[in-house]
DNA sequence: TTTTTAACTTTTAAATTGAAAGTAAAAATA
DNA sequence: TATTTTTACTTTCAATTTAAAAGTTAAAAA
């Protein structure tokens, strides 16, 4: 993000910074979807099963945008849609998305067998994010 | 947390459910209070520089307790004063905490020379998270 | 040329948050 | 022992945010 930004913070916290940032209900489901999904476009994120309302998404988009997380272009093939791509700094976040999944998947007791294998399929963190992050990257190859 | 609960999830994700539980601007700074300054009182919590509001602290706390990452004691030496402590499933968070502030300090640009040394001298997150647990453990051997 | 689609924006009600003041019981002090 | 202070809240109410639904606009497809 830029050096210079208007937003105010509660503290100079590393954590209570990215809280204010992220630290909703929606931003980190939105990252989930260009992650794990593959999700790029304002349809993408809308049809996920969470049912997020569409200002909700629109303002978090905007947001995300603001901090650098993800950027927004035009579709080469169609002018109308619109690609969200994740930056570095978003690419950063795998490791918090990972960990805070993690947790869940071993403290909340819900009856889903697809996390629950996925992250006891992992054995190592470190390879696993750097496998995520260049999926996403190759995706882009086709997109944008 | 207990098998059976009555809360609503907005789906079986491990993340979404994760955020449904800790997903806002408050509960993981209360927990950053605990693992990092060993913090374990209301008033503690209170006295906080993000300056959050007491009955947001409140209910904050009732919600992590009820969800089984803390709890909550009268203190022997003082029935007034009630003692939260991280349950094994807190210290459980305290991977995810560190990659979000880890990121925070790494993609934020706020003036913090403490925050930054910190993360920059982490030479084993593994290490690093197994010291502030014993820590922690240990902080609670003169408290309950 | 008409219909559909994608990406939003607007509106309005409902829920949540935040600030301030209030309470109750225990503990400390005079 | 009486009074003051402290701790952990709760209550109230205004302000902000969220959610649901409907509406808009321009581009693309039929």
């Amino acid at each position: 993000m830029s050096e210079t930004n208007n937003s105010k913070f509660r503290s100079t916290c590393s954590l209570s910074c990215s809280l204010d940032v992220f630290g909703d209900k929606w931003s980190l489901l939105i990252l989930r979807d260009m992650i794990f999904e593959k999700k790029n476009t304002f349809k993408d994120f809308i049809s996920s099963e969470e049912r997020i309302a569409s200002n909700i998404l629109a303002s978090r988009l905007k947001n995300l945008e603001k901090f650098g997380i993800i950027s927004k272009n035009s579709s080469i093939q169609n002018k109308k849609t619109k690609i969200y791509k994740l930056t570095d700094s978003g690419l950063g976040l795998i490791p918090a998305l990972l960990e805070i999944a993690i947790w869940g998947s071993n403290n909340i007791k819900v009856f889903n067998l697809k996390n629950q294998a996925i992250f006891e399929s992992i054995k190592s963190k470190k390879k696993f994010i750097e496998k995520l992050q260049h999926e996403y990257l190759e995706s882009f190859n086709k997109v944008l």
